[in-house]
DNA sequence: TATGTTTAATCTACAATATAGAATATATAA
DNA sequence: TTATATATTCTATATTGTAGATTAAACATA
């Protein structure tokens, strides 16, 4: 089949972006915090795990059950990683992005 | 109010572009020939129109109806020009995708 | 061992964005 | 007055984005 690419949407872009950054430590709260922290996107844990199962289900990332032997207490953690395909996903959808992006200046007005 | 500042959706994003690229030659065919030629990405017209007319909708861009005198017949046409208020979202947008990256590089195995 | 506290993930429902293709409008040419 | 060309609008649906409540699993301690 012709594996029709997709275009990622802006949030799936974002989030890869976040698993890459985590590395190791890459689980549902850290993700959140990441996000709030960098670029003031404050997201619910909801939309966060329905987006990642998304990625998940479309093999441009992977997740695994962590350790259930927190300090405190708490459930076990799922961390996710970045896949190849995700990669090259992160590349097209960057490239094009700066593509476009080419000649364009905003220097001024706003 | 505090005009809750929504983040551009891809296609949205890049259909800004395209409009600033086209300047004062920007109208549905003209735009969608330039994104099938520049990122290889072959939107429909109804796709397109669709986007265009939220992007004004939430004020990120105007339009207005050409002279109706083309060459060899045919409509007159709806030129689309990228307003302040859609070079500030641009400039946001592209700003927290490259804050993203800061740190990223995916330069092997993909 | 029951009950509370903590941390985290899953579920459910809905809103916004993306997408296609048919239908319609408007102009010119024959 | 019909054909042809160019362009936009309409209608319908799929995919992404979003929130908040619910459930799960671990630990602490009475």
């Amino acid at each position: 089949m012709t594996d029709k690419e997709k275009f990622l949407g802006e949030f799936e872009h974002v989030l890869l972006l976040a698993l890459l950054r985590l590395g190791q430590d890459a689980y549902g709260a850290k993700i959140r915090t990441l996000l709030k922290e960098t670029i003031e996107r404050d997201v619910s844990i909801g939309a966060l795990y329905a987006t990642l199962e998304r990625l998940e289900s479309k093999g441009l990332i992977g997740s695994f059950m962590g350790e259930s032997t927190p300090e405190r207490g708490g459930r076990a953690k799922r961390y996710f990683e970045v896949k190849a395909k995700g990669k090259l996903a992160l590349k097209r959808s960057r490239g094009a992005i700066d593509l476009m992006w080419q000649g364009v200046s905003l220097s001024c007005e706003c």
